[in-house]
DNA sequence: CGGCTGCTTGAACTTGTTCAACAGCGGTGG
DNA sequence: CCACCGCTGTTGAACAAGTTCAAGCAGCCG
């Protein structure tokens, strides 16, 4: 399979071969494993390293004293957690894995390396850490101001997006390997009402969601109805501008 | 009034004169003025710059085709917006003055030159970024997990901390020009139901909110009842760990 | 004074939560 | 092979939190 970051950041830029060799060496350096469930690294921990999600799916958590949990981001094969984290004393929430996962921890030092000898690849890389922040912007709105059925609609068609431009989509379907708790966790609801609210989607024909499968048969349809603009995840080739296939 | 965005950047780490120099002069270039109100850039626009608040408050927003309105993050003075915007093709959010307004418009070439000769103000400018990643995400469990009480006492307290941070507070109390209207935008709460909420915390005597001053009696208190924890604004003097008070 | 904007109130209503119970499934161990 | 356990998804019913609508008030500025 070819590597999703690469392929990600071809959205944005086209990149040298020594650029996507620079990549995928990222890719390959002390790559470790963990079960569905273990924390990446906990509230409280230093951060000295970047993490490269490079199969299965993670995500960003915080949780209240009283237990409450909000998961404020998913984290798919090809992302990058916070580029310079290392600045940071210590991590202001947690992160774990949802599905058994492969990821590769990037040192300080091979990110900064990274930086000076590949100056196309770090704007690339600029770039999908300003697209995470739009992201991330973007679960506000939907937090705040859609209803439990645009927010659900909403966050679906996110995460098919962005499936799709790590090419892990197949026509109008993906693996979709989150409980529904998680789900309402990411969503500010109860699981009851997460529950439900999928059953109405399933009953406006505008998901299939059985066992880890999630069809859209109508993607349009599933946009429209969840208020959901792609805008915010800056894919229509931006960068094409920088086509340089050979530095 | 010593420059709050040095102010700020000094909770990180001492900067030379050099660098305060370099900083000052950020903000002294193409300075603009707006009334309360007016957006800076829209969505949709092509960022050419970047904006550094001088004096006033302004917000990032976005609004739903129906009219519903998210106000995302506000930006106070000594806030510098999205170091690498020029990266993306358009907008995908506005930003708004919220009181009359004072800027300076940082051109890209402004930027890249600063970010060369200052690196400890570049570094310092990364983490001030980070922060305000961190901020974002905050606000998903604030919008995600958070009653309408301890969401709004919790938003009190961050804006009271970050106004802080430049020195824009005197004792406990602080300047608040926010319309009642732009608290529920930003809690994702009707106004009506935003209204009732203050006088809770009134009646809490945790706050006092009149004309458009701010006063906050007993600030561990309000962050006890709004599950707060200063944590994600990294404000304790992380990098005292770099003190070179001249290069 | 008149008109605007922002704040406040009451009452009916809606959306989403909570609690409690149960069904389905896969895995594990006896 | 079956019994049991734990996790995930599903359901009903009572309840609570927040919204909506509509009206009125207060303060400010011209």
């Amino acid at each position: 399979m070819i590597n999703p970051l690469v392929r990600k950041l071809e959205k944005f830029t086209k990149l040298s071969r020594a650029d996507q060799e620079a990549l995928r060496d990222l890719a390959s350096q002390r790559v470790r494993h963990l079960n569905a469930r273990d924390d990446l690294i906990h509230e409280g921990d230093r951060p000295d390293h970047v993490n490269l999600i490079l199969s299965g799916w993670a995500c960003r958590y915080k949780t209240l004293e009283d237990g409450r949990r909000q998961i404020i981001a998913f984290l798919l094969p090809g992302d990058l957690c916070d580029l310079n984290v290392f600045i940071l004393r210590e991590m202001d929430h947690s992160m774990a894995a949802i599905t058994p996962l492969t990821f590769a921890e990037v040192t300080r030092e091979h990110m900064e390396a990274l930086t000076l000898d590949h100056p196309r690849v770090t704007q690339a890389l600029w770039w999908d850490s300003l697209v995470n922040a739009a992201i991330q912007r973007e679960w506000s709105v939907n937090l705040g101001q859609r209803t439990a059925f645009e927010r659900v609609a909403h966050l679906l068609c996110e995460l098919f997006l962005r499936l799709r431009s790590v090419g892990m989509t197949e026509g109008t379907s993906c693996d979709f390997p989150v409980t529904q708790v998680d789900l309402a966790d990411a969503t500010g609801l109860s699981a009851v009402h997460l529950n439900r609210t999928l059953q109405e989607l399933r009953g406006a024909d505008l998901i299939v969601l059985r066992g880890k499968l999630l069809t859209i048969p109508d993607l349009e349809a599933l946009q429209a109805a969840a208020l959901f603009s792609p805008n915010y995840l800056h894919l229509n080739h931006e960068g094409q501008r920088f086509d340089a296939n050979d530095a």
